[in-house]
DNA sequence: CTAATATTTGAACGATGGTTCAAGTTTTGA
DNA sequence: TCAAAACTTGAACCATCGTTCAAATATTAG
């Protein structure tokens, strides 16, 4: 049956995801993947042309997911503020949380020059929709004038970064970590007069 | 004589440092380094015990800086604004300066376990440095409460995500680039009132 | 039940990359 | 000047990793 066939190719995609988070991409071959995912190493072929595919679908999903948070942040009502901050918290749950988290579109350096287009240009192309909030947020005078692209680097680079550090288990839960970042990372947009 | 072999040495490590920038460290293999070092692969273990130890030669030069400049910083005079931006900003000149620029201690997965530990702890202790920095901020009231964990690090995943993105010989230099960052991460943290 | 088809396996192949080493060449010190 | 020490090399060794493949097993269709 095709829908079989289909359903297994997911499952070895969210095994491999698994042990890309576990223990990191230069340190996952097709022996760990094979193992996570519960069958022998060369069936993988059987499902899968090579590594390659593998991590190019894992990547895809990932930045699939945070396009479609980021074309829903453009579209959405409020303030540019509310819309950045919650498009910023919904990406770091996208990269952390247990069941489906992933931090496979850092690592494109993975790939061979020619499946990394298509990656990149989603990734730039998730990158210009942030910026473009922003450069809005400006324009309306909703936030500080500055370098759009400069600032959207950064917070992109503060919510990137969560993967590194953030361990399942401790005091905090990654919503309160998403939030918590959120809010730090678009209060430095914000128009201000300082505190006395 | 002693000085001529510490000496090339250093040469070694600045090479394979290079190495590194330019190829990535995954793909930068012994073969690789000693090209650019000028000399035949086997050579290479005449002065080291092998490629983690250039590894972790790189990594401690890197994170030796980064500590230094926030002894600096935590024993400089002036606002703890101040004291942050120029601390961030430095940090940033310190993975894309030309010369020496590194960023090998962000890539510590690469070593064994054991070599780990040392770099780790001292990328820890720049870590707490710049903490204090923000928890005294905090505690001055001279920045808004909030936790200085997270977003200490925020700011260090917004500087060092700049080794993936920031080209040189692009439109804005080092420097540019170094002053704008740090000035957005210190503006997130200042107590504000907002504006109208 | 049986033949065709789909799936799975385990061993082996080839390339890559870290490493070793015996043999050379250069430099040093008396 | 000459022997000892320092340095350098190129080839080969070995482990790892992605991959292939012929054979075995499971599933499906008639």
């Amino acid at each position: 049956m095709q829908r079989k066939n289909e359903a297994r190719r997911l499952d070895i995609l969210r095994a491999a995801a698994r042990a890309f988070r576990r223990l990191g991409l230069s340190a996952t071959g097709m022996r760990e993947i094979a193992e996570e995912a519960d069958l022998s190493p060369g069936n993988l072929y059987y499902y899968f042309t090579g590594k390659d595919e593998i991590l190019l679908y894992c990547q895809e999903r990932t930045v699939d997911r945070l396009l479609a948070e980021a074309a829903r942040a453009s579209g959405a009502r409020g303030t540019y503020a509310d819309r950045l901050r919650t498009l910023m918290s919904t990406h770091v749950h996208c990269m952390l949380d247990d069941l489906e988290g992933t931090t496979a579109h850092l690592e494109v350096e993975g790939l061979p020059e020619r499946m990394r287009r298509g990656v990149i240009a989603k990734r730039d192309a998730y990158e210009h929709a942030v910026r473009d909030l922003v450069a809005a947020g400006m324009k309306r005078g909703e936030f500080a004038k500055g370098d759009a692209s400069l600032v959207t680097r950064a917070m992109l680079g503060a919510v990137n970064w969560t993967a590194r550090w953030y361990r399942h288990g401790g005091p905090q839960s990654v919503a309160e970590v998403a939030d918590a970042l959120a809010d730090y990372l678009v209060r430095g947009l914000l128009r201000t007069t300082a505190a006395k």
